[in-house]
DNA sequence: CGCCGAGTTGAACTGAATCAAGAAACGTGG
DNA sequence: CCACGTTTCTTGATTCAGTTCAACTCGGCG
């Protein structure tokens, strides 16, 4: 069993069919930094799991870089709009270290999903998962100063703040990098 | 066929027993206006589908009243992170207009889903729908003005702006209720 | 060495919050 | 149907968090 399908199996136990079925659809990449997942304005045709690594979600806001979303070793990637609707979308994933990558495409995803219902379940799940983890996010953002932010992503993932730069750091809490500087200097 | 089957039907369609086994487990209330759905620091333990009406999640935030989402006929609605987890949640949803409003519990849900591989296609979908308006909403928050924000409003809901009180958009787009007083002040 | 991008620090500016009065709308009971 | 009180909305003055612009520092690297 591979970590990819180890993941997946944590959301809802898969029998040994559902598991090969995945596993004959998913492919492993050893990827440098830098490397883009999804390119902008294209449709996200795969979803991603980072087995080791870093990866960023970002797109260009009045020629601004705004980072949207980052994802580190064990976590799922994708351009999720684009990659519900199958439409393009303005974001961008490239890795922010060298990593080691699991794909599965859309048009592969949606066989076994309707091939197996335990499948079918398991997307639901994810999707779940990652429905809770934006509204977590929004929470954040709706009602929260930029000092309570920081605090609370130092909190949760404080390693983030060591791999990820600090100009990244302070564009997915919505604040400038001047900021983000003038609050961590104040311990 | 009823409202609610009819709207879940749009997502996939639905055979006949899926049908039928929906139609079994869903219930209608009509309901006065200031009705809780969903009483705070509860589990969400049903999700529904407003057939006529409006609805409000909000939550206090510091004591005061935070507007989260807003729900009108054609919507459905629920606690989305507490039905998801099944975990309580400082969330309320309450009436803002006498509605007639389908249920069904999540209990009866799981029960479906795993009866009926369609309908956790259907589930997936639902959860799918919801994220993308969360992301979407969370992409306006991100990096748009009050002003902005305000505008996208008008342009996406219109009829929203007329039926609900004027401080509960202010908290739901974002900014004090004396803000959005002078954005309207602008034309 | 000296360049270059990332981070820091400072000062001025600004959008929005806050505090404080009024004005308008609403609904409830007489 | 009107009078009154409550809530909602508006308007003004002030304050504040965070942005912007600009200069400077630091560490890595050709």
């Amino acid at each position: 069993m591979n970590a990819f399908i180890d993941a997946l199996s944590r959301f809802t136990p898969l029998s040994e069919a559902g598991q090969q079925a995945m596993a004959s659809v998913c492919h492993r990449h050893e990827l440098p930094k830098g490397y883009t997942l999804v390119q902008s304005d294209t449709v996200c045709s795969s979803i991603y799991y980072l087995e080791t690594g870093l990866s960023r979600t970002f797109y260009y806001k009045d020629g601004r870089d705004v980072t949207d979303w980052l994802s580190a070793e064990g976590d799922f990637v994708v351009s999720i709009v684009s990659f519900l609707t199958q439409q393009p979308d303005r974001r961008l994933v490239q890795l922010l270290e060298p990593s080691v990558v699991w794909s599965v495409s859309y048009r592969d995803l949606e066989i076994l999903y309707a091939g197996y219902h335990e499948l079918e379940r398991l997307g639901r799940l994810l999707v779940s998962h990652g429905l809770i983890l934006m509204q977590q996010r929004f929470d954040d953002l709706h009602f929260e100063s930029a000092a309570a932010r920081y605090e609370r992503l130092m909190a949760t993932h404080p390693t983030l703040i060591q791999r990820v730069p600090q100009g990244m750091i302070a564009s997915y809490l919505g604040v400038a990098p001047e900021t983000l500087s003038r609050i961590r200097a104040q311990h």
